[in-house]
DNA sequence: ATGATCTCCTGAGCGC
DNA sequence: TGCGCTCAGGAGATCA
């Protein structure tokens, strides 16, 4: 489940193996679009045919999207819950739900992978507009995320705190596990309602996400059955959540058992004794 | 306008 | 061993 930290981590990859590359040939297995089988989840207002002969100039990204700005244009993905670039050497078997294999100059295979097709692929020519981060908030580990911003996003929000951090209107990278690991880390619970933060709690909070998404940045990120950075490594993070997935066993930090609950169809791991 | 709910999808894990 | 059920969740669409 690639949240920023994962995100970020496929990005380094990506910015260090494939910039200055060029794309020699284009396979599209499946077509991205809505309607049939075998689709990914939004139709691309270019054929990725169009990647062919251009070059990668840089890996960006923004929360979970990645951008990989090409010589005409930029290629937009986003990973879903289960997608995956890899590399991999021709000849290699190639693997079950493969949506797009990029031969590079090099000799090497680049290939999306995405067993549950929630990912993205969507190439852009260099004047097209890219839509789908308007409305997005800011980057978590961007500077123009500053305590300032969560306040005043904090003020106009009626929804519990687990679902305002989950909303990347209001800030940018955040999934289930980080939202959960952060609100742990500040001691807040996810119930309580966005406007009704303690305004001394709110530069905790924003430093609770910065830290808990460093942390696992530093680790390469958090896997539990399918994420895995751009040479098959999973992340090694998961050793140290402190509520995530630990329904039952103790608190970190109080030895409270750590509670399950479902928000907005999502389950939400908490400590009900020292999350107030 | 805002927040809540539904939807897409497949593999893993579980109980029988 | 194998079948069928439930669950996981990002984010856009839709509903209240």
């Amino acid at each position: 489940m690639p949240e920023l930290p994962e995100v970020e981590t496929i990005r380094r990859g990506l910015q260090r193996e494939l910039t200055g590359r060029t794309v020699t040939a284009v396979e599209a297995r499946t077509e991205s679009g809505r309607r049939g089988a075998k689709r990914l989840r939004a139709p691309s207002p270019r054929s990725l045919a169009g990647l062919e002969g251009q070059s990668v100039l840089d890996a960006r990204r923004h929360g979970k999207y990645l951008m990989l700005g090409l010589s005409d244009g930029t290629l937009l993905v986003h990973l879903g819950m289960t997608g995956k670039l890899l590399f991999s050497e021709p000849g290699e078997p190639e693997r079950a739900h493969t949506h797009l294999v990029l031969e590079l100059d090099d000799g090497r295979l680049l290939s999306f992978v995405d067993p549950r097709r929630f990912g993205l692929l969507k190439l852009y020519a260099r004047d097209d507009a890219m839509p789908d981060l308007d409305g997005f908030g800011p980057d978590a580990l961007a500077t123009d995320f500053t305590p300032e911003h969560l306040a005043q996003q904090l003020a106009s929000c009626s929804a519990p705190l687990k679902a305002f951090l989950m909303d990347q209107s209001r800030v940018a990278g955040l999934g289930n596990i980080y939202v959960c690991e952060a609100l742990w880390r500040t001691g807040l619970s996810p119930k309580r309602m966005a406007r009704r933060t303690p305004k001394n709690k709110i530069a905790l909070l924003h430093q609770s996400i910065l830290d808990v998404l460093q942390d696992s940045l530093a680790q390469g990120g958090t896997s539990f059955n399918d994420y895995v950075d751009h040479i098959g490594q999973p992340g090694k993070f998961v050793a140290q959540l402190a509520v995530y997935d630990r329904e039952g066993q103790p608190c970190l930090r109080c030895g409270v058992a750590v509670k399950r609950i479902t928000q907005a169809n999502r389950s939400t791991f908490y400590c009900p004794a020292c999350q107030k």
